[in-house]
DNA sequence: CGATGGTTTGAGATATATCAAACCTCGTGG
DNA sequence: CCACGAGGTTTGATATATCTCAAACCATCG
């Protein structure tokens, strides 16, 4: 029998508006899932039958074209919200990058528990709307800026958004060193760029002592303020 | 003294959610306002003190660079809520594109409303997700199409988001013909494309008898199918 | 060790941006 | 009523950032 209690993200995710009986009372009708790599929780056009809560691990959430070109259009991290609430179909498949673990409910379920809910639904607005905020700051980065001030833009936000929250207190300083969850091509979904380009302006950063690549995933950014005039 | 029993958006607002009582108390905290073209409501970056409801008109939602770049992140139509609730800078400006007339709130007076009505929070939940969807399909379009396809799907956007709503029951065809709400330069700063580009989009379309241009700003689809092909 | 999948590098093609000029449209004032 | 001016728009010529195609490279894993 999973529990609540002991959930590393209980107090930052949308859960922490919930006390003893009613986090019980969710508890019965959510159910904890591992995923590998690549493996996808959702699909999009697919009928909206779950939404979840990330615990650990970071997912993409993806559309694509008829063609098969994709765009990656958010990013989730531990205590994220995911899938779509009092809606029929998900927008976006939704695809772990890294190995997950997620609390999972009947999309219904959660529907008719929110309801009954207000706090719920109210930290579940918030993170909403906090996640409309980064999603329009982000269709500037695709509108309007280069492929450098792009790939500079990625590497800061990554930074910043792969802290570990050991406390929601101190929120925690940007990191200088992290492995990087994506793959060339997937930065290049999330970009819109194409995998050459996103290598080239990797390596362009590298050359110009903004940024160091130990290996093909791992990043340290040596020059911060450099790295964000770069990024415009 | 106005009132919400005359507005036309009563029953579409997210105002619906509430009983006669309770619109009267919300009507006491908000007052109504006009925007000439081009007038702005709020500011990219500004402390955040008003939110309000459009009850008549569309209003741009946009950010940009040091530099002067800009990128259009939404476009907002009767009914549809404005500004940012429970959060302290608006990361977008409001501006009037056409004549507009919105219902105004302290952002401060309507938090304290909204919390302590969930019904309201529900309405805007689902507008908040509803929103969402729309802006990430949006950056497919910014990331990965074409300057023919975002044109293309731009049209076909606005033919079915200007239609009027004259009742919730019949959702209504898409429009054959229009008036523009936007410059062609603002076609591109939604696009994320030069105004030259735009221009040039145009011509070719109506070159390809896919549309018609009456006017500057009137646009008329003549091949709804073939447009529909072209916007990938 | 060799195969495999992802990544980097290179050379060339192309869509879109940039710069510049001509062109409407509409309001204003003579 | 017409000429003028201003702002927005279209069209043209050229530049360039990014894409495309292709090959070399490198890490990982059997």
């Amino acid at each position: 029998m999973i529990s609540c209690d002991t959930c590393v993200v209980r107090n930052r995710a949308i859960c922490s508006s919930l006390d003893g009986d009613e986090i019980k009372a969710l508890n019965a009708i959510g159910r904890r899932r591992t995923l590998t790599p690549g493996e996808s929780l959702m699909w999009e056009g697919e009928d909206s039958v779950l939404v979840a809560n990330v615990i650990e691990g970071v997912l993409k959430l993806s559309t694509g074209t008829e063609d098969g070109r994709e765009q990656i259009v958010g990013v989730v991290y531990p205590s994220d919200f995911i899938g779509r609430p009092f809606g029929s179909t998900s927008g976006h498949g939704v695809t772990a990058l890294t190995e997950a673990r997620v609390c999972v409910f009947s999309r219904k379920d959660f529907d008719a528990f929110a309801r009954e809910h207000p706090s719920l639904e109210h930290k579940l607005l918030q993170r909403t709307l906090a996640e409309l905020d980064r999603t329009r700051r982000w269709m500037l980065l695709l509108g309007r800026k280069s492929a450098s001030e792009k790939v500079a833009s990625f590497l800061l936000e990554m930074s910043e958004r792969l802290v570990e929250p050991g406390c929601i207190e101190t929120p925690g300083q940007p990191l200088r060193k992290f492995a990087l969850p994506f793959s060339r091509q997937q930065v290049a979904d999330v970009l819109g760029l194409t995998i050459e380009t996103v290598s080239r302006q990797f390596t362009r950063l590298k050359a110009d002592g903004l940024i160091d690549l130990p290996s093909r995933r791992e990043v340290i950014i040596v020059d911060r303020e450099g790295l964000a005039a770069e990024a415009g």
